[in-house]
DNA sequence: TAGAGAGGATCGAGGGCACT
DNA sequence: AGTGCCCTCGATCCTCTCTA
């Protein structure tokens, strides 16, 4: 029952024409809605503007623009008519719109029909619709600036955003639950008790490391709330410490983050720095600048291997990260409580003196 | 003239639902 | 219970346009 589609372009047979197999009268049994809109819908070329009309008139094919413009006004009209259209209803549109200006609408290849020959107008139409309906707020909660005053009024309400979800390497982003043996009170010791063992140099590691772990609950909501690296700094010290650090992310992300780095720098650190310094010196000239500057560095730093420090920095090039967003700048003689924090990017950044 | 941003297109996963 | 179809959603890519 494929491609029997009759091209009868005559307005006087509404629908029975076009509509393939079961023309059941549409299935949505929502009382009140016009569920016969599909039926009499008349598809709005009058509202298309001239430019369209003219094409569709004297048999051309509009442009991919001028096509678009004609789906978002088909699109729109339907959308006013019933918020919900389905499938069927943008078969349907789009085989009357075919069906009048075949020549200028139909799937061609080569003098070949494709397929029913509209089928391409339906994904069109149907994407757009798509489109529209999705909401213009991103459904991700991105960690965004927050000034201190503002009590977060823009916030998005939860039924327009989806649900929370783990990404980017991520097993555990948002928490949900507090683990069973945990209160909000438990919590709040918990965290108080770690600021003040960060005062003490002799604090006993397994205990910090124990307590990180039982509050990841609370440090998650935190990092997400999107709070101010100065305000995290303060509530969790020990983040900024090889140990709490380390234990943060092994609950995130189910990863050693040391031994992993570690393991893959002697795995293949040699093979990618022989990809950096061979094939992407060709990438951009951007890269090939910084290339050139860091092998004009080499040998001017202690502490850390030339190569590592210069993956890091090939690899940061590479993906055309902003140096800056990873190391702030300040100088030699600055002590670590004289660095600006306001001036320092909401994100993680290594503080380089000198 | 490159880069940013908006809008469109596409893909895969997952859930709902009707039908068998 | 299995199957097929449709819808929604997140993610991402592509294309076009605007702007510095």
């Amino acid at each position: 029952s494929l491609s029997s589609v009759e091209a009868s372009p005559t307005q006087s047979l509404p629908s029975l024409s076009v509509s393939p197999q079961s023309s059941s009268s549409s299935s949505s049994s929502s009382p009140g809605l016009d569920t016969q809109w599909d039926v009499n819908f008349e598809i709005p070329w009058s509202k298309f503007p001239e430019e369209v009309m003219q094409a569709l008139e004297r048999g051309k094919r509009p442009g991919p623009k001028l096509r678009r413009q004609m789906v978002r006004i088909v699109v729109t009209e339907m959308m006013q008519k019933c918020p919900h259209v389905g499938k069927k209803h943008s078969t349907d549109v789009a085989a009357k719109m075919v069906a009048k200006y075949p020549s200028s609408l139909q799937d061609v290849i080569e003098g070949d029909i494709v397929g029913t020959g509209y089928h391409s107008l339906v994904k069109q139409l149907q994407n757009r619709i798509e489109n529209v309906r999705r909401t213009s707020t991103p459904k991700i909660r991105k960690r965004k600036h927050q000034t201190d005053d503002s009590d977060q009024t823009d916030e998005i309400p939860l039924e327009e955003r989806a649900a929370m979800q783990d990404t980017y390497g991520c097993i555990k982003w948002n928490v949900k639950f507090l683990p069973l043996e945990e209160t909000q009170e438990s919590q709040k010791q918990k965290m108080e008790k770690l600021k003040v063992m960060f005062q003490h140099s002799d604090a006993n590691p397994e205990e910090v490391k124990c307590l990180m772990k039982s509050t990841f609950y609370t440090q998650r909501q935190h990092v997400n709330q999107g709070k101010s690296i100065k305000c995290l700094r303060e509530e969790w010290p020990f983040w900024f410490d090889e140990l709490g650090m380390s234990v943060h992310f092994m609950e995130l992300t189910g990863i050693d983050l040391k031994e992993t780095f570690t393991r893959n720098l002697d795995l293949k650190g040699k093979r990618l720095l022989d990809y950096m310094t061979t094939v992407c010196v060709n990438k951009s000239k951007k890269f090939l600048q910084n290339y050139a500057r860091l092998q004009r560095m080499r040998g001017q730093r202690s502490g850390c291997s030339d190569d590592v420090i210069e993956m890091i920095l090939l690899l940061l090039s590479y993906f055309d990260e902003e140096e800056e967003s990873m190391f702030f700048h300040v100088e030699d003689t600055c002590l670590a409580e004289e660095v600006q924090l306001e001036q320092v990017p909401l994100t993680p950044v290594v503080i380089v003196c000198g």
